[in-house]
DNA sequence: TATTATACTGTATATATATTCAGTATTTAT
DNA sequence: ATAAATACTGAATATATATACAGTATAATA
């Protein structure tokens, strides 16, 4: 990255401030109305001068096609939206509108794996996993399980998370981390059954 | 904010894509072009709608014009980097460079309280708390403590994590979460006793 | 039952906007 | 000493874009 001119770099600033009012970047004509220029020549040449330079990318024959190179939207770092949803006692755990409790941001590589939701635990079935009521369980869609994978299992329409252990080709046990909770053995030929997701970590707030 | 239909979500989270993967909102045909309508009215209509129900607004006049209400941006929701700290057997966690095994980036908001730092977890003391080892605890740095609270104590050069309980004006308990392990008793005109902080969330990775 | 909201296609157009061209002047490298 | 970069004004223009208008159809509401 060349180094940057004090004109040019009011410029870039008018950018940011632009878009951070906005939420839209700004015209060669908004840039000259802020800093004073009279012709939008004025504002098109900084442009291709901070563009050259790296600051910017500039899509051609597009109207705001200005984005700031290295800003946390276009950064690696991803901050994502992620709906929270109630570990109900029947009933999947679908994405629909009327199972998100709320939303909560973060970044999409927060956890070392990525996932879906945040599904919020009742009950105690997994205490001694350190999963209390309450808890956040970030939960990856996925049907690739592990013996030991916390999962989140569907037996027709009760959900529940449990440790997954394969007992043989059409059996699985699933375990509890609680001495109270009795284990729940599943036969895949008589039961409906079906893995939602498993855990990829845990958030807790109090 | 009134209920939003399944075509004017799509919508929204078009140009919510559209603005993560180029930095600038869509035109009304780009969203047609995302979507596949026919008509750049199709779009319009739509986002008149969202603009009416307040999930958008809409600059009037002005080409890709639109900024997402409550959108990260515009909100006052900040991304902090956060140091974590190892629980280490002897000496206080310090912010010191030598005592941070890595950092995290997270919202600032993101637990209910502020906090510090991120507290990684040794031994099994405060396990019926559901905090296991190595899950990260966030710490708030604050001698504001009330009876119940995990608190991050200091005594002598000993430092641990408990259950904070004040028996009397110059007696303390911190009390384990766990049968295996004995809680302890401060005398605070004895020992050399301090208060770190208070955990006001955890996250654990796995 | 009439009305409003939703959900589109299709056409048209005023204008918002990027972008080029023609200049002028100063400063910085080669 | 010449070229290249910076820093502008001013005018012109092709096109990108918002937006209105004319329809069609279905579902929800009063």
């Amino acid at each position: 990255m060349k180094e940057i001119t004090t004109q040019q770099q009011r410029v870039l600033d008018c950018i940011q401030v632009y878009l951070n009012k906005t939420g839209f970047p700004p015209t060669r004509a908004d840039i000259c109305k802020e800093l004073g220029f009279k012709s939008p020549n004025s504002a098109e040449t900084h442009l291709r001068a901070l563009e050259k330079k790296g600051f910017i990318s500039i899509e051609s024959g597009t109207s705001r096609g200005i984005s700031i190179i290295g800003s946390s939207s276009s950064s690696a770092e991803i901050q994502d939206e992620y709906p929270v949803i109630g570990l109900v006692a029947a009933g999947s755990p679908t994405l629909a509108t009327e199972n998100i409790e709320n939303k909560i941001n973060c970044p999409n590589n927060f956890f070392d794996s990525q996932f879906d939701y945040f599904l919020k635990v009742k009950g105690l079935s997994m205490k001694d996993a350190g999963i209390m009521e309450d808890d956040l369980v970030a939960v990856k869609k996925t049907s690739e399980i592990k013996n030991g994978d916390i999962v989140i299992a569907r037996i027709d329409d009760e959900v529940t998370i449990k440790y997954f252990k394969r007992k043989s080709e059409k059996v699985i046990e699933l375990e509890a981390a609680n001495e109270n909770y009795k284990n729940i053995i599943i036969d895949l030929e008589v039961e409906d059954f079906a893995i939602e997701g498993k855990s990829v970590g845990l958030l807790r707030k109090n």
